[in-house]
DNA sequence: AGTAAATTCAAACAATCGTTTGATTGAATT
DNA sequence: AATTCAATCAAACGATTGTTTGAATTTACT
């Protein structure tokens, strides 16, 4: 059996990924998770405490993944990582969470598309050791072009990312009309190769 | 002097933009507007009801544009229309609506990300011609490829897109230290050129 | 077994939500 | 000038919002 505290934090995950922030109230997570309504802010102190701490749940996770790949990549190209190496310690644990459930995932969407206030709130602080890594991997991976353009480019990643979870129904039920059979993720790093590690522009 | 009508779409435009349908109460667009609290009911009915003609009118601007852009590339190219101008007839309409006004672009995000309700209403009716006219116009750009594999290419692109108009003002500052002052749009141009127009996948 | 801390509970809090009412104003038409 | 209709207004509607309270209960430790 599930402790309280977990059971609000994967139906508030659902929940909020379903229908944001704002479109989800309190009341309707403790009467699916079948807890008391004063319990959400008893372990979490508030409704944006609760987001919070569903997103750094949600996002170490993701963290550690991409770390663990990211490093593994490094040691195993000697120190010259090559860009798709690093496009799929990037994309590769998004997938993992992906599998796992339809809806989770689009919790992301939410913390970039909620209200202003909440994204400063939560982007830097939790993303912002992910992005400068990964930065950083990119620029050895593509010695050649300027870190601005670098950027610009991992930009684009990113925002790709995203936005195929906005559309992470649409984009499922094409990905399984593919021959082939390859997965959601594997498609978009293809994509995404064609264009990230293209040469630089005159 | 702009009348009631068009004071409260502008700045309800503004405010759903930034803060999502359920993050935006009518009182706060009021206020800003300097209308009375009924005006939106007198107006349009209900929220939603305020929603869905807000969602409208941007869409019906930029498909208008869209289809222009289509039609005259079909035209100048006898036909046989490069991927090239199709992207540009579909992703140069927004670059217009995105130079007036930083916020009203995210508009778009909301239609994608609300809640599936919402989601549903919109979409089908609203940006249904569209999708259809420029599958369709992909697909004769791509004659070689089997029409699932455009049907992806189309759903990267609109993803990417949707995608960096949540991260609009991160790419705005990326786009500007950039040397060449390319446009914003320019650049996803290209970005998306290098993978949308690649070769079919063995 | 007895004590103390952690947790759960029903109930209520003030505040805000979207919407409606009915009276009042203004402009257009007869 | 009288009438009509659309628009605006202050006020209030019931419902729902996030949060808090204090007592009841369970759990953990001596």
């Amino acid at each position: 059996m599930k402790d309280t505290k977990t059971t609000i934090l994967d139906v508030a995950e659902r929940l909020f990924a379903q229908n944001g922030f704002a479109g989800t109230s309190i009341r309707a997570i403790v009467e699916e998770a079948e807890v008391n309504i004063a319990a959400i802010n008893y372990h979490f102190k508030s409704k944006e405490g609760l987001f919070l701490a569903i997103i750094q749940r949600r996002f170490k996770q993701i963290e550690k993944e991409r770390f663990r790949k990211l490093d593994s990549h490094f040691e195993k190209s000697n120190g010259k990582p090559t860009v798709e190496g690093v496009v799929r310690a990037f994309l590769e644990p998004v997938q993992q969470t992906y599998d796992s459930n339809d809806q989770v995932p689009k919790i992301l969407i939410r913390v970039f598309s909620e209200s202003p206030d909440l994204k400063e709130k939560i982007i830097k602080p939790i993303f912002g050791k992910t992005r400068e890594r990964f930065l950083n991997a990119f620029c050895k991976a593509m010695p050649e072009l300027p870190e601005i353009e670098v950027q610009w480019r991992f930009q684009f990643l990113l925002s790709s990312m995203v936005g195929l979870l906005v559309f992470s129904e649409e984009t499922k039920n094409i990905t399984n009309l593919l021959p082939g059979n390859k997965s959601f993720i594997e498609r978009v790093i293809e994509q995404t190769l064609n264009g990230i590690g293209r040469p630089a522009p005159k």
